[in-house]
DNA sequence: CTTTTTCCCTAACGTTTGTTAGTGTATTTT
DNA sequence: AAAATACACTAACAAACGTTAGGGAAAAAG
């Protein structure tokens, strides 16, 4: 067929992994086979083990990038000082902005990372779990400052988080609003709720 | 190994059906096995196609079961005459209560449909489209009427719908608050953040 | 230019998949 | 009691799966 042609200084396994999550977001990763994104790269499918251990490494691969620039963010964030409710706005600003411009790659991330093998599915859902727990803590402390109406914070933590996954449907949906324009009203809808 | 047990008036299918839900939502439509399926009904692989025609057979049983609960509901409630508000919070019940107590089969409705075969996907997709534009048409209304905020109807039914999801999360959580109280809270950040 | 490394190919492997065919035994109906 | 139906079994199928082995050509390094 030829070989993996690559664009700026991103590796083969770098384009593989691209490919890998459109398909994996499209199909879901049990349908999707590695000779269909064999095809997709344009190469046959026992090539692709040049460049990758397996079909589990692409998925661990995904799942571990987007997971690392949420917590990057998180810690970034804890030492700000600025009010809890504005923290909370600002993590879903990232969330929404995520959604919107990695989209197959944080939808992969959120939907089949039950598809990890272990040792990483134990450690995705840890961080995932503490992530969570941290976000609460947030929501905990500003119903503490009286920013936010008391409210149980891992519902609303919960509650967010889904909601942002549902861009999903945005993405699907025909007539579509302007990104910035989703933003702005999932803010007030999600910053609303909270506000006391 | 045995004949399929039946309780109450359930045919043999019925078992199957309820047996696959619980798998599919655990492993997923694809990765689930026919004989990991025959396995848990507690019969040879074989024997499951006594009763059904095919795997697929059982996905679209359980979509379309979960599909008509929800028509059947908004139909009800457009009928009524009670303000959009609370139109809006009685369907966020009926689904928060679905997603609580018949938890797998609307589980594998939200997140397996894509592997219905024609022609029930695209009827499946016609349906769900059509739900979203009637929940929608009823924010609409309220805002019209001044009982909502003015947001985009479309994004405040997609971040509903998919805030209710996530009490797929909510099951999976070790500490979990009571259903009636998970509900309260959900009820309160959702219809919270539309009120005017 | 020569050597080494990179990378894609074809062919094939062992599993697992959904499903069908055919047979025998319980259960239900007559 | 006899006949018919329902239902579970074993055995097997063709297709699709992830992955490995081995060889040859192109690209990079010397």
């Amino acid at each position: 067929m030829g070989r993996i042609k690559t664009s700026d200084n991103a590796s083969r396994k770098d384009v593989i992994v691209q490919k890998a999550a459109i398909l994996f977001k499209e199909k879901g990763f049990k349908a999707a086979s590695m000779r269909e994104l064999a095809e997709v790269v344009g190469v046959e499918a026992a090539s692709l083990y040049n460049h990758i251990k397996s079909k589990n490494e692409l998925l661990h691969e995904i799942c571990f990038s987007v997971a690392n620039r949420y917590n990057k963010k998180l810690e970034e964030l804890e030492t700000q000082e600025i009010s809890s409710l504005e923290k909370v706005e600002t993590l879903l600003r990232f969330h929404i902005e995520g959604m919107v411009h990695h989209f197959e790659e944080v939808f992969v991330s959120d939907r089949e990372w039950k598809y990890l093998s272990e040792p990483y599915l134990s450690n995705f859902q840890n961080q995932r779990r503490s992530y969570r727990k941290r976000f609460a803590a947030i929501v905990e402390d500003g119903i503490k400052k009286k920013e936010i109406k008391k409210i149980d914070a891992t519902t609303s933590v919960l509650i967010m988080l889904h909601a942002i996954s549902g861009i999903e449907s945005w993405h699907r949906s025909k007539q579509k609003i302007g990104g910035a324009e989703l933003e702005e009203n999932m803010i007030a809808i999600l910053v609303g709720g909270l506000k006391k």
